[in-house]
DNA sequence: TTTAATTTTGCAAACGATTGCAAGAAATAG
DNA sequence: CTATTTCTTGCAATCGTTTGCAAAATTAAA
């Protein structure tokens, strides 16, 4: 199958006639090591073709040199590009990435878990799932002294660091943006209400409509799956009602497109009959018609943070790293056409 | 730092007075051992929070179940739906997957090359970046028989496998759509011609041009990075052209979305004016008014494809696999308001 | 030249599991 | 009761590097 065996330090030291260990040193440019020597060993090692096993070298040190990645879900704008700031920062640091995704079930989410401990990663970096209310499965990282570092969906309360942003704060300011707007019955659609991320929205909602004085009825919300289809079936659901909200708070842009379409698809003029909002800023809101009302949730950011906490607790954590429980990156509303109703 | 140090076989095999191998066989319940002793070995485990070193194993074993994967840019809808089928295979099959971008770099790309080889990922899957013109990073891969598939962004006449999807024929197809729907002048805006996935899409577009009589000059060529920025850029261009076009083809929809609205925002209609057409099914392409036709590209089943198509190269490919060098799914035109003008 | 200081190198034990081979124990056959 | 066969278990080498410590070689100091 694969062709010759590989070459290793022991054969560029048979073959130069010197140690393993001499080998060894000279090829990491150890001072100790003769000047000439270390040429001798480099081009030997060049000449048969030798690529260190850093596999091997990881093994002999404890150390993997890889962060485990668990995420919900692959899917979409938002992830890629939370992910994509985590491979920038781990890449430049020498970190491996390993990625798995939980699919929103606790149960894969332990299974993920456990192969990553299994595995030896050198820290974790992880987005639970719609179901998980139990931190069970982290507990073997955090009694191994393995730094793990939650973003996203995180759980209250919970050991190691949190990378966030304060979803409760950007869910109030965009639904009293709303009723600034004109809005007296304001509907919002979101997901399972166990996560911060939603949960926080829904609190921030509500909290709104409280401080002005607009009521809330049960039928004011919808909790879905955040697929296309749902976003499809929640308007189609509005669309029904006899008494139809004017305003309509999506907890994500995606959906939100969805749902905005479906109804300007029937005929509901947005924002005059129906003044929208979303979150998360997905490319995807600005180019529906009209424009999509959003948070800015800098995902890249987040992505970037937590790969850089999580390295620099690897690399000896400072003092201030390691009291640090709770990281909340700057996100604001963002004002578009969905939602512009007044001149 | 770090606790207590882990818990080793060793360790178990001292607490049970026997042998390391037997507990290395027990625990993995190897019919030699006696069933007793099996039992004995597996409560001692639990009992002690033995976890076991995978890592470890794998060195020993000279496999790392891990499969690396090389991407030329973490971001969007298409590229995490593609990851996504690869994870869901690859964590189905007990590998792991470390993922780099390129970020379109050659440089970047043959770096991460390297690190994957000094990982010894046991196989590869690889999406090239813009500039990349040589395989000769990939060669120690092929030498060393670590089997590497290529996806989506591929190198014609290469070795190892290639999982794609036909450019030509459907930007041929696209083409030709537009051109019945009455379009005469159909400008192109893709991205850097050197890789086979816009080169292809363009020759298939030139193509149907050709076949259907419909002159091409220079200037109904627009290459860009397929940036927000760019699309709105081309826009720009169109308008302020004296002579515009009736037609356009633009070789992603995310990129489409951003030029389509602002055509829109000045004035243009869509259909009527300008047909539409984008690349890839992207969720925005059902998005955006009107919406916009485009091209199926199964991301979900290029990653799954790709990643099962290596596993059993690894599983001691079948002759069947050995053979195999190009795989191409299904894919096809689909036809929305974008590009419809006639009734 | 001797002795001390410095520079280079090598020995050998890890790291945590796997595995071929052989030996001891138990069961079956003759 | 011995000879076989079948179960069980253990020995020891191995995977490719790293690293503390000691030894050898070289240079500097006296």
């Amino acid at each position: 199958m694969s062709g010759k065996k590989d070459i290793t330090i022991v054969d560029i030291a048979r073959e130069l006639n010197i140690s393993i260990s001499t080998v060894s040193r000279g090829l990491k440019d150890h001072p100790d090591i003769n000047k000439d020597t270390r040429q001798k060993i480099w081009n030997k090692a060049e000449q048969l073709g030798y690529t260190a096993n850093i596999f091997a070298s990881n093994f002999r040190k404890k150390k993997t040199n890889t962060l485990g990645v668990i995420i919900h879900r692959l899917h979409g704008y938002f992830i890629s590009s939370l992910l994509d700031g985590m491979e920038k920062v781990a890449n430049e640091a020498g970190y491996n990435l390993i990625i798995s995704q939980s699919r929103e079930s606790y149960h894969k989410e332990m299974a993920n878990a456990k192969t990553m401990l299994a595995n030896r990663v050198d820290g974790l970096l992880i987005s639970l799932a719609y179901d998980t209310e139990s931190l069970a499965h982290i507990e073997p990282f955090i009694n191994k002294g393995i730094p793990v570092i939650f973003f996203d969906r995180v759980f209250e309360n919970s050991q190691g660091v949190s990378v966030i942003i304060d979803n409760y704060k950007n869910a109030y300011d965009i639904t009293k943006h709303l009723i600034t707007e004109g809005c007296s019955k304001i509907m919002h659609i979101t997901a399972c209400l166990k996560r911060n991320v939603y949960a926080e929205r829904y609190r921030g909602y509500r909290r709104a409509l409280e401080d002005y004085n607009i009521p809330f009825s049960d039928d004011m919300l919808i909790l879905n799956d955040m697929n296309p289809q749902d976003g499809i079936a929640a308007a189609e659901k509005i669309l029904q009602m006899e008494n139809r909200p004017d305003g309509l708070f999506i907890a994500e842009d995606e959906n939100a497109a969805y749902c905005m379409h479906h109804l300007k698809q029937n005929g509901v003029r947005i924002p005059e009959d129906i003044a929208i909002a979303g979150f998360n800023n997905d490319p995807i809101s600005r180019t529906v018609d009209p424009n999509l009302t959003t948070v800015n949730y800098p995902a890249y950011d987040i992505g970037a943070v937590a790969a850089t906490s999580l390295i620099s607790q690897l690399n000896g954590a400072s003092s201030v790293v390691q009291v640090m429980n709770k990281i909340v990156l700057k996100s604001e509303v963002i004002i578009r056409e969905s939602s512009r109703r007044k001149k």
